[in-house]
DNA sequence: TGGAATGTTCGGCT
DNA sequence: AAGCCGAACATTCC
């Protein structure tokens, strides 16, 4: 689930809870979800806790513990493990459960260094952002989703965003040209902005570390609405595939260039 | 019952 | 090299 807007919701109520605060033990339920050899981190301080891309960070004294979220990955402040419990980080009297169905999710520890991905799709500027795709002859979607290219989208996102710039998510990065790059990038800029002051969508069981859901998928346009009205023009939302992924469009307000052959 | 699901990585092909 | 595809990971849900 967790993609930008829910990182950001996980850090910002998991931060007031355990910012400051030393760690008592950390227990691994399930040796998937530590697959590299973690020091006992047991008397660490979390000096804070931080958001890389769709990541959760903490930074203790001495290093940084990432969580890589993926599909179902929680990180819930709730003192009782559940079944889906991999990782149990404990304070005084209180506990982070880090709760993965899938389990495809993982905590890393690293010195300092983080995975060397692309721009933060919040930070990013508008020229930056239309200089980097005029160097891409990818089609956008996948290539808004590729981490080592921007950080932060998923497919939700991605969908959403492509759909309020009126972007076919076939279309060559290259051929979008300077107003339908500043377009992307304000729509970019919005729904992630709307999505975190909503708490995310929760699609499936995405909660924020409080264990509330978000509300963003109640403003959702495209994703997974297939055979809905679009919302900006009554045409009737498809689905495709694109780079392997559910893709929902509005086949009328996002048409592909011409000259670009595609599947609509 | 088969297929799809919010993510990432890897191998292979063009 | 860049880009694309399918498979794999594990589990649930419809």
């Amino acid at each position: 689930m967790p993609e930008l807007p829910e990182a950001e919701t996980i850090v910002r109520t998991l931060a007031p809870h355990i910012e400051g605060r030393r760690l008592e033990a950390m227990e691994i339920r399930s040796a998937r979800a530590a697959p590299e050899p973690l020091p006992d981190l047991a008397g660490r301080t979390v000096e804070r806790v931080r958001r890389y891309g769709k990541q959760v960070v903490w930074d203790l004294d001495g290093g940084l513990l990432r969580f890589e979220l993926r599909m179902t990955g929680l990180l819930l402040w709730r003192v009782e493990p559940g079944p889906y419990t991999r990782v149990r980080l404990r304070f005084c009297g209180a506990a982070v459960c880090f709760d993965d169905i899938r389990q495809f999710g993982s905590l890393r520890w690293s010195a300092g260094e983080l995975p060397r991905l692309g721009p933060d799709a919040l930070e990013i500027e508008a020229a930056d952002l239309a200089r980097r795709l005029a160097g891409r002859r990818a089609r956008i979607k996948p290539l808004l989703t590729d981490q080592r290219f921007l950080r932060g989208l998923g497919n939700i996102y991605a969908d959403e965003i492509l759909h309020r710039a009126r972007v076919h998510p076939m279309t060559p990065a290259h051929r979008l040209g300077g107003a339908r790059a500043r377009r992307l990038h304000a729509a970019m800029r919005e729904v992630l902005t709307e999505a975190i002051a909503l708490g995310g969508s929760s699609i499936s069981d995405y909660v924020d570390a409080d264990g509330r859901p978000g509300r963003f998928q109640e403003r959702h346009r495209v994703y997974g609405r297939e055979g809905a009205p679009c919302p900006a023009c009554g045409a009737r939302i498809r689905r495709i595939v694109v780079g392997g992924r559910g893709t929902w469009l509005c086949p009328r307000c996002q048409r592909l260039p011409r000259g670009v052959s595609g599947r609509v």
